[in-house]
DNA sequence: GTGAAAGCGCTAACAT
DNA sequence: ATGTTAGCGCTTTCAC
């Protein structure tokens, strides 16, 4: 089967010992010079490298990190990863993405197998399911470096990267108000998670700005983030049930909105004649769609990006680190009208 | 930092040997009851994980499988990882996801990290960059199991998971003829790909079965399969500025597709009065599109099942394996008609 | 300048 | 039923 070569290998072939190899081939001066040219050539020859594994158990770090996200197939999170990648390489680590598909169980599994030992950190964006984060918790106090971004865990302290949710949803809330929309409904993930709840507060906020009162019927969750499409379809019609239809839906999630586009699509209700749309998204076909959504947008790769830069400071820092910081990054209102 | 428990440790504090407690915790039948309990209720109580890369040095093996991909944020690709992961996790392998972004380069740098010892087979898909695969074949030669997906390496003898793309891309081209189209396009990815090859055969066995003639300059690849806005745009222009402008286009990738349409927005080039358009996507948001896009749907996550299933089959096969088979799926075209 | 030996965490002969 | 030892591939003292 698939053997490679190893230490051993070299050492063997060339009557050598291992550790005159491996210094060899680490370019130790106190080589000489001909037994070096001899090793490397020889390895160059038979395609040597060295065994990662072996280096984790001896180094016990494994120059990796582990990325634990709801889904790759969400635009957010694919533009995330893309950042976190960029930075990653460009430092030797390697990547392990991980997906929940908004599962709480498949979350802990996940997490749990990476942390016994095969990441030296991890970037975290919790699940819709998640609200009990004890695992993390402990995790994190035995040690294990981590991250989080997008979705964050209130009650660990480590650093966070998050866009500011508030403000995006406060300005996606105000542009349906500018237009003239005064029953503005709010159709969000589950309530735990952190943008949740920051995303309601800049909703509520705009209406309150504004002079519209909040109403609680108005505010709809889907605890799995719109995973399954029967949860929004079923959040779109208990809405448009309401005695008071809403003219407007506010949407707190990139899979979110274009699910609740979809189930409008389906339900034949018309945008904007019977409902205007804006959501949260990271969509780059959002051009192509008609009716145009007009979308929140996140900073994804550059969110990723810092997550990673931070996480590995704290994973090559030789000291404990007690000062986390929390980076909040400006979403922008991206206006696309009809006409 | 973060030093996770040993068996070591476990075996100090119970003063017990190392091996007792490895016993003890895979339940061999030669260890005490009671041992066995008090070993189980300690290993509970401090969190036990066996650390998998001790494991994996010892048994020569990770458990877990290497996909390369040219990018996740691409709906077949996400949703073939799906299919992907279904299956490992069923069978206990953890997958390691890696993105070629279309280079060559980065596909050889991921590729052969992966291959160094850290996976124990590999799902590839190659980049629109690659054409030659002598590296893979070195790997392949050695015994390191491997499964090609949708774009496959005609030199390397081993399983291959295909869509039948010469059949979608004729329906597709079909499609378009049956509209009334008599200069058809054809946008593809990199010549070399075998998805491009077999693609347009189909597209030219329906211009022959109609009696349409075929023009080599209807025929614009883009070596970075639209990676790039200007590789998409230079193709699409220069389409259009041909003495005969082609009335229709068929393209030949998820990527493409998406990027082909937005650049045809925006050149203020419309669907279908000036150009009727039809192409491979697994887009799960096309029904969002206007103007409608008629589709080529590949199942890509049971093509990423089959792949993983017949991965692991090698990986587990105690035989070296010598007969390979070519899986050939079925696409299926998604009319979205205007009116 | 080079080799022998120990050790990273684990399992599996091989004792006892 | 439990302990001792060797070895997976590598680096790193410590000898010579």
């Amino acid at each position: 089967m698939f053997e490679p070569s190893t230490l051993k290998d070299i050492a063997k072939a060339l009557g050598l010992s291992t550790s005159t190899v491996s210094r060899a081939l680490r370019d130790t001066h106190e080589i000489s010079p001909e037994t070096k040219k001899i090793v490397l050539e020889y390895a160059e020859k038979i395609n040597y490298r060295p065994n990662p594994i072996a280096l984790s158990l001896k180094e016990r770090r494994s120059k990796s990190i582990g990325v634990i996200v709801s889904e790759v197939a969400n635009h957010y999170f694919s533009q995330a990863i893309n950042g976190i990648e960029s930075i990653a390489y460009s430092r030797g680590y390697h990547v392990i993405i991980t997906q929940t598909h908004e599962s709480y169980e498949r979350e802990k599994a996940n997490i749990q197998h990476l942390a016994s030992r095969s990441v030296d950190g991890l970037l975290v964006s919790l699940s819709a399911e998640t609200s009990d984060t004890s695992y993390l918790q402990s995790l994190h106090k035995r040690g294990l470096p981590m991250v989080f971004f997008d979705r964050v865990a209130d009650d660990i302290e480590t650093h966070k990267i998050i866009a500011n949710n508030e403000k995006g949803a406060f300005e996606a809330t105000e542009y349906l108000i500018k237009k003239g929309c005064k029953r503005i409904a709010h159709l969000t993930s589950s309530a735990h998670l952190s943008i949740s709840i920051e995303r309601l507060e800049g909703y509520k906020q705009a209406l309150e700005k504004y002079g519209l009162p909040f109403n609680q019927d108005y505010v709809k969750y889907c605890p799995h983030g719109g995973m399954f499409y029967e949860e929004t379809e079923t959040a779109v019609k208990e809405l448009m049930a309401l005695e008071e239809k809403p003219d407007a839906i506010f949407i707190a999630g990139d899979r979110l909105s274009i699910g609740c586009l979809v189930v409008l699509k389906n339900l034949k209700i018309n945008i904007p004649e019977d409902i205007n749309v804006t959501g949260f998204s990271n969509s780059d076909v959002l051009d192509l769609f008609n009716p145009p959504l007009t979308s929140v947008r996140q900073p994804a790769f550059e969110m990723g990006q810092i997550a990673t830069e931070k996480l590995i400071k704290l994973i090559e820092s030789k000291y404990p680190v007690y000062e986390f910081e929390k980076e909040v990054l400006e979403t922008s209102l991206q206006v696309r009208d009809d006409l």
